[in-house]
DNA sequence: ACTTCTTACGTCATTCGTAAACATC
DNA sequence: GATGTTTACGAATGACGTAAGAAGT
């Protein structure tokens, strides 16, 4: 029994009437009659008790009509949910971030979004460096935004949603420290503070959170490369930043389970970027 | 949403594997995972994340398999029932008769049905001639064995159950009483009880029962037509049954509501006319 | 290397509408 | 004769299988 069957059985039940019926499933008349007679046929007994003047249900159409309309209602709705959840934009929309900057985009982001979906909350939950990519896989953050590069199996990633200078973090009484700039020629060998975040070939103390970093740099244990916002959200008199001239920009950007692409994680991935200050 | 599509996916959410689940259905895996992705697409969002070693079910997929698992059961079993209703032989048969020859027909039939068809239950309930067809018309039974001509408009007939020669009952003291046989001639002009089963163009006194009819008769208030059986199962006193000679045979079958013709119905009547004697 | 899921493409069944026929009031 | 249901027939959508391809263990 064919969806399309169910349906013209409960239109024309409903309705008591072929025509209108056909009209309610969009289709003709001729039709909606060869459907009710396809089903009876199934079914092996009438359904309808029709002349050209009167339509009514029969004993076992009535007990199909009352048995199967909850029931198919019931289908519908959980299609439906299923398509909200996975189309609809409204609903909850967990977002984690890594650290001050990623937070202050995501705030912005975050207004934005509630105020063009009415129907949907947002909700921001700071994750640590060390677990960020966990949080996601895990489901406990639908999306989450982070420095780059970010990605891996099962995973998605957004636009860069920010680009800024790399400045180099390192103890206040540091030779460097009292540079203008350096190169990144100056970096090489010296011992580094190690982050998931961090440059792929860091070595050196490892941090799992970013206070931890600013400790282990402040403490002189190592550099560390950070973005240029961690000057003004960050300050701190044990630690200098001090621009890398040739580096290329740190980029942030957005990720999220591939397998729980939701509308709203979309909707929200592509509304994201129109932040550019922070 | 089509059926294929609900079948398709209970049955890799319950297998969480594309060949067993193609197995089950009888279709290539191909087609499931055309099927799948199709779903997937209207919903907007994976409903299972798979490798080609592992099946398993996103957060919306699960939600939608525990939604629409016991949802499309219930539409499955609404079905499952109209069918038992209309094509199924098992269930309740209520059969209603008319009179003694009617009723000893029907219980050698219905002895024979119930031995063939074990799941199905008949039951005999005697009606009264002039509320015959309402019985069947109302659904207080579901066929009815009566003489003919049973029928009208949205009555279907079955075969004939068993002909028999007609007699023609007077009071025992009219003339006629005497005689070892009458003919249609002989009656002609004479006053007659009318029944609703007796002959179309039968004049006088109405009855409504057998017994009133006799009783009528017995009283010397007209004549009546009717099958050899009465002599046997109706001997009276105060009536004489005389054989018309040149009369047809009259004829006793079933007759049910054509919008009620279960396959229950069809199988009873089918039964019904291999009784040849009473 | 083997199992398993996916993509490509051709075939065929089914759905659907139009138009005419039929039935009832 | 008007309204409403059924039948007949042709066109198009889409369901399906086969076979080749890709991906993971």
């Amino acid at each position: 029994v064919e969806r399309h069957e169910i349906e013209a059985f409960l239109a024309v039940a409903e309705e008591l009437h072929f025509g209108r019926a056909a009209a309610r499933l969009r289709i003709s008349t001729a039709r909606v009659s060869q459907i009710v007679r396809g089903l009876e046929r199934q079914v092996g007994v009438a359904l309808f008790e029709r002349t050209s003047r009167r339509v009514s249900l029969t004993a076992v159409g009535r007990r199909l009509f009352d048995d199967l309309q909850p029931a198919y209602a019931a289908v519908q709705a959980a299609i439906a949910q299923a398509v909200t959840d996975g189309r609809g934009v409204a609903g909850r929309l967990r977002v984690g971030f890594v650290g001050a900057a990623a937070g202050r985009l995501l705030v912005q982001a975050a207004q934005r979004f509630r105020r063009r979906h009415p129907g949907s909350e947002v909700s921001l939950h700071e994750v640590q460096v060390g677990g960020a990519l966990d949080q996601v896989l895990s489901g406990a953050v639908d999306l989450l935004a982070g420095c780059l590069p970010l990605g891996g199996p099962g995973l998605t990633a957004g636009p860069v949603l920010l680009s800024e200078p790399r400045l180099f973090a390192v103890a206040a009484g540091h030779p460097l420290a009292r540079r203008a700039a350096v190169s990144v020629a100056d970096l090489a060998g010296r011992p580094m503070i190690s982050a998931p975040c961090g440059p792929p070939d860091a070595s050196g103390p490892v941090a799992e959170t970013f206070q931890e970093v600013l400790a282990l740099v402040g403490a002189g244990d190592g550099g560390f490369v950070v973005g240029e916002h961690v000057r003004r959200y960050y300050p701190r008199p044990d630690v200098a930043y001090v621009p890398i001239r040739d580096a290329p920009p740190l980029l942030w950007g957005t990720v999220w389970r591939t397998a729980a692409s939701t509308a709203r994680v979309r909707a929200f991935a592509a509304e994201a970027p129109q932040t550019q200050e922070i």
